[in-house]
DNA sequence: TCCAGATGGTCAACGAGGTTGAACATCTTC
DNA sequence: GAAGATGTTCAACCTCGTTGACCATCTGGA
């Protein structure tokens, strides 16, 4: 439901869905046009959870608002594509934590760089300072609906 | 796809997804709690789309970017729910041109009303102005990367 | 110490909602 | 008037999520 605002401005839900819809294909766009060819969408989910740090397939499924189950699915579509790797051996033996390959970390290089120059194209429409105001607010609004930290968001579509 | 920002802030394509997920999730919950309980996500589209005249189901795929199979399958649902209907007789008699039913009207009575309650509440957080500064901005960098109009959505999730 | 329950992970079956491909009716144009 | 374009729908399929069941491992209290 992306309804229209009393004014008959578009509402906000709409804007956000074609801002995200836009930044997404033009990140993938321009990820293929690289070669890389086999990136889903959801795949940014589990290469920034995991930049740092290994993480459970239960973690990521709370990251990502979904079930353990999706999440173990999309760990093992990453893994047979050679971009994560899952532990043996950890402290906690039912655990098979996830971390970043060799071809993990390229393409986690690759996608940041992209996005970077998205978010500038979008600065030198309204100005870095109307960028950061609006990651700002945004980032204010959408903690103070989940008691402080940013909810987790299902990469549907 | 959703990386983090060079300086380590979450991603505006991250805030977009968890945004529109916070608005659209809140909005079907009041609408359950009224009653309206066999209510899509991608209704929505529909509603504002025949709200002041009808529309074709290709109208509406290319306002949604999805298949005119898809659309057609959409406003299948929807009749079915007895929302809207489809006409017959048209100018142009390939078309059979989708309108509002009475209790398709009262829904998007009932949807706009519930929606200017959650940017309200948005308003309270960050400010009136801060609103409307957020949605000038979507609006223009949004149209900028789209010759002037705003492209069309997916209705996934 | 040991067992009941909680937690991490995966397999299997299913469902929602999109896509492609094909068919058919109607319009448009030369 | 016939050839192609356009509007709509049917059928088959695919992706990607869910629910339900199951197993392995950890943890806490009797």
């Amino acid at each position: 439901m992306t309804p229209a605002s009393p004014a008959g401005e578009p509402a906000l839900a709409r804007l956000f869905a074609i801002g995200y819809r836009l930044l997404i294909d033009q990140l993938h766009g321009r990820l293929r046009a690289l070669g890389w060819t086999d990136v889903r969408p959801a795949f940014g989910f589990v290469l920034l959870a995991v930049r740092d740090q290994p993480a459970t397939v239960t973690g990521l499924a709370s990251l990502m608002g979904t079930t353990k189950q999706a999440a173990s699915k999309l760990v093992e579509t990453m893994v047979v594509s050679g971009y994560v790797e899952r532990e043996t051996g950890a402290r906690d033996g039912r655990q098979r934590p996830v971390h970043l390959t060799p071809r993990g970390k390229e393409l986690l290089r690759a996608v940041e760089q992209i996005y970077a120059e998205l978010e500038q194209e979008w600065a030198q429409v309204i100005g870095a300072p109307g960028l950061q105001r609006m990651r700002r607010d945004l980032v204010r609004v959408l903690s103070d609906a989940d008691d402080g930290a940013l909810p987790p968001v299902r990469p549907v579509w």
